[in-house]
DNA sequence: TTGAAAGCGGTACCAT
DNA sequence: ATGGTACCGCTTTCAA
């Protein structure tokens, strides 16, 4: 059924019932609710591609897939559904093509111009990421989820990596680590930087020297934590703690100093970063992990919440959330052990 | 830049540009050369909403993200993007409102009315799951992820999950485990109730009774496989092997060993389902896990091909793939201990 | 092979 | 407060 046949049916203009769907003021408030029970009872609905054409909106976010596998990105998309289940609008997956940069770049290019989304959501930004810059140029509204250096006025979310690391580091010197290794994510990425930045400082405030083959930097899987932790834990003199940059490295690291004998929260001190998955808990490893944590998922509800509010006129610029992390201590953060003759 | 506007600066009327840009076959190959050329040269892309309201179609293949947590998702998603990334078809994630089955239904009734996906795609279905039904009335195209039970023809795709169970039950009663627990999926559903028919089958087969203690049900996650795993090892006789339904539960089948100074491979064998992962691996795990492996990442690409194929006019019902799977040995699956006195 | 014009199903301006 | 109607930008029938 469509509008006209529907105006008909309850005997008014299609105007009018569009304006009483749609929820303008200037109807009066019976024949609102009589069009709404009248829609409800005879089953009409707009037909969306024909609303998106005469508004211009697309009714969507979208987001690229950046890479395959990333596992936060579920936890992620999850939270913006959460937010958006009572809007009218989508998230939109857009396949990232290629692997160069500048593939990306055109990716966006094309999202702008096709005008399906309304707004993206950026990822695991660069200092002075080109995608901002881009974005800005063609006026397609944007969120970055995390942080960039650019002289680019956008809306951001982030959380307080550097802060994080230095409590976690900070929190291991206190309990006498010396030699503290860092599970650091891919080079170059903002959040890197900033970890690297935190894990610095609070070494630096103790007077401790930094080591940078105690830093390691890579995807979050936990190969990666493996192999790290196991050519970091053979050097001498052997870290005592390690500051993992999520929870798939830090069974990477579990894996690895079983592997050599050592004993996890005796020999070996981890802190972890946990992004809060369902389906891996701190609390539920051997033995309980200690963790910065901060949810992916409340990041993506609030995500979706600013981009709402940024399509509503509200200014992008003023956007701009750093969200503070806990750290929870459990039972893989002990005081260092003895110093070994090696 | 639009349709007239492009149409007016090449010397041509919109319905030639139109035609030669959407491949009809009745526009002149010099003209359709042309015509390609100047739009990339000027830029020209039709406006998607236009084309939608024109046409009929959405552009987008639905998704309802079913619940929170699912770290399958991102992986299956990301194989359905590889697929789409050619085509003009975007995914569209629908978030699951409310929690109970009855809302899961209203949603795909207004994502059929809202006309804004041209097909969806069905998880973890239910034998005489009520979505087919649903859907097959609304003539909404789906393709089913798994299988179901039912008279409604329609399509599906679905791995051996039964031949997958059976094979790794199998395998462990060849090395002379009698007392074998599978940690199966959620209660009810068809890929659950494949898996402990395979079980059953196997177990029948040699004339090893059946114990439902030794079965349990859950999601897949960490957790439920330590639960699960603890109290069966705390049964005698003690099972010396598991069948896991997951990666993440044989993590927690690891764990629960580790906790009661049990060594997998040597007291305890594991065989689980690896759905493949670029974060977790099974050969990097402690000890190497066997598997049976199936590639959910593969199954979206697949799922993606499929779905076009049925827009394309492909008849849905003769769409029905069974994936066999793969038993991969590795270090968990071991001969049984001897027995022992308890 | 090309073009004119009537849809597709809404929204929103301008009247009343 | 309600209605008439010109768009939104493309596709597709029909005619040439």
């Amino acid at each position: 059924m469509k509008l006209k046949d529907f105006a008909r049916e309850i005997g008014l203009s299609p105007t009018t019932v569009s304006r009483a769907l749609s929820g303008y003021p200037e109807v009066s408030a019976s024949t609102r609710v009589r069009v709404m029970e009248e829609a409800a009872r005879l089953g009409y609905r707009p037909n969306i591609n024909a609303v998106r054409l005469a508004t211009g909106r697309a009714g969507a976010i979208g987001v690229v897939m950046t890479k395959a596998g990333d596992y936060q990105f579920s936890e992620f998309i999850s939270g913006m559904a959460d937010r958006l289940s009572s809007e009218d609008t989508d998230i939109l997956i857009t396949p990232m093509i290629g692997h160069d940069p500048g593939d990306e770049l055109q990716l966006y290019r094309r999202l702008a111009e096709s005008r399906r989304v309304d707004a993206v959501v950026i990822h695991s930004p660069l200092p002075n990421d080109p995608r901002i810059a881009l974005l800005d140029r063609l006026k397609l509204p944007f969120i970055v989820h995390g942080r960039s250096v650019t002289d680019v006025p956008h809306a951001w979310l982030d959380i307080d990596n550097e802060g994080a690391i230095r409590q976690s580091t900070e929190h291991l010197l206190d309990l006498g680590h010396k030699h503290i290794a860092l599970l650091n994510g891919r080079e170059g990425l903002t959040f890197t930087l900033d970890r690297l930045k935190g894990y610095r400082q609070a070494l630096t405030d103790r007077g401790i020297p930094f080591d940078p083959k105690l830093v390691s930097h890579g995807d979050f899987t936990d190969e990666i934590g493996f192999r790290f932790a196991r050519s970091a834990l053979k050097q001498r003199p052997q870290p005592t703690a390690f500051v993992a940059g999520s929870m798939m490295t830090a069974l990477g690291i579990y894996r690895a100093a079983r592997s050599m004998n050592l004993v996890i929260g005796r020999d070996v001190s981890v802190v972890a970063h946990d992004d809060v998955f369902p389906y891996l808990t701190a609390e539920n490893m051997v033995p309980p992990l200690s963790t910065t944590r901060s949810s992916i998922r409340a990041a993506g509800k609030r995500i979706a919440d600013l981009l709402l509010q940024i399509l509503a006129g509200q200014q992008a610029s003023d956007i701009q959330e750093l969200w503070p992390v806990e750290l929870i201590l459990r039972e893989t953060s002990r005081p260092a052990p003895e110093e070994a003759s090696v």
